[in-house]
DNA sequence: TAACCAGGATACGTTCTGGTAACCGGATGA
DNA sequence: TCATCCGGTTACCAGAACGTATCCTGGTTA
């Protein structure tokens, strides 16, 4: 075993994935189940429709997310967890607890 | 609870943590005892000494790892897991055994 | 007629991250 | 005398990440 090569170490793939500035937020929102572009974007009052559409990109790409386009007008569009996506909560649930332990006076997961 | 802020969110700061592109590789091979930096750094073969020192301060800085500096000729500077850092190394292993399993022919830890 | 809606695209600028290359101190061995 | 050792610093650079501002479509509403 050699993870001399960050390429191919699975612990930093993961992490890159996660490593967006908004993802784990965005993880955490849609872990309670499908919502639309312009709630997320309501419940990231801080981030640019291109930077949350840039972190939805990359979790799409990553098989994180899915994206679900429903022919109306205006526009509907529908983000949700993957299987893939879903089977991470767990792992997000972790390092929750952990940093509920180890770091100081932080928000947490619900 | 509102993580609606990224700052606040407790899984976004821990993933900061494990965000550099060595420190996860870093992490697992002090997982195993204390190691000098150019043993590090012999493990690690393509990363620069400055980057490798980046990675190994902002991991000393977030108390995961510490220093030991043994005043000698020629230097001798130990890294270590602290208790912090060894408190991680199951959640990496987690995040290390959802990779197994979602992503596809990728080297794991030990 | 004009403003507005949701989801996005585009241009542009700044900041952060990682990378190369050269250099240092001062004991030791050839 | 000179290179070598280890841990580290410095200057400099490329690219990624992140941010702001503006524009687009084409139905609906005022």
């Amino acid at each position: 075993m050699t993870y001399n090569d960050f390429e191919n170490c699975a612990v930093n793939i993961t992490i890159g994935m996660l490593a967006g500035k908004w993802k784990p937020v965005i993880l955490q929102h849609l872990a309670a189940g499908e919502l639309r572009f312009i709630q997320l974007w309501r419940l990231l009052p801080r981030v640019s429709k291109k930077v949350l559409l840039e972190q939805l990109r990359q979790l799409e790409n990553d098989g994180l997310v899915q994206r679900h386009e429903h022919i109306k007008f205006p526009p509907e569009v529908g983000y949700a967890l993957t299987v893939k996506g879903e089977s991470l909560i767990p792992v997000l649930r972790q390092i929750d607890q952990w940093a509920r332990v180890n770091l100081g006076d932080v928000k947490v997961m619900p």
